[in-house]
DNA sequence: CTGATCTACAACCATTTGGTTGCACGATAA
DNA sequence: TTATCGTGCAACCAAATGGTTGTAGATCAG
């Protein structure tokens, strides 16, 4: 059926990005304020590699978004990724909900 | 610092769960109806162990349970998991608008 | 009873993931 | 200039993931 290939992998992306405890630290980080990549790495018990390959992860899912100061890159939370999850759970909840209203109805004419 | 390790990894299994078009396929379709898993399996070009499979995943994530009938198990959706794949969403969100506000009141006081 | 159907699970395989170390390069500080 | 810092990337490794086939136990139909 091939449904919205494109729109797929995205979301594919984007919870497998949240799917990681320490990603979503990072996502509660940058959305309250600023961080450069090794001012993240240095909270984190792991190598400053690691925590570059988290960020781009991050980067690929639209969660968050890079700017170059001098030498350092910037992460700031990008709002577009949380909007496109939020967005597709919203539709399991409305879908839900057309249930639940279908049910009450069988009810009622039963 | 070990946050809330048990929430963690329920979260880690929830958006992985959610990270695979087919399983958020099956989520729409369960939440909308009623679906024995061969049932499921029929609407896939993958084996019938493979979209039990799946179907496990999203049951240990609390997006879906299961009740026999039958010699059938029928799944249905689980509004569990996906309010708390939401409200961690709605959480992000919060931390978001404060530092939108946070930023508007430096800007009214400079 | 016998055979077909529905489910679950084990064993296996290729690919991806999450971590590591090491190296290269641009920007900064001395 | 030279040394250091921040970053990105490649190569590697163990474990997890997403698929397969095969087997076996329940339940239903004839």
């Amino acid at each position: 059926m091939v449904v919205d290939q494109l729109r797929e992998t995205e979301l594919d992306r984007l919870f497998q990005a949240l799917a990681d405890s320490t990603r979503r630290d990072i996502v509660r980080r940058v959305t309250a304020g600023e961080y450069s990549v090794s001012g993240l790495a240095s909270l984190y018990a792991m190598s400053f590699a690691a925590v570059q390959k988290h960020v781009a992860v991050l980067e690929r899912a639209s969660l968050v978004s890079k700017k170059k100061r001098g030498r350092e890159q910037i992460v700031r939370g990008d709002h577009g990724g949380l909007q496109r999850a939020r967005r597709l759970l919203d539709e399991y909840e409305q879908i839900w909900r057309q249930r639940a209203a279908r049910m009450a109805g069988i009810l009622a004419e039963g």
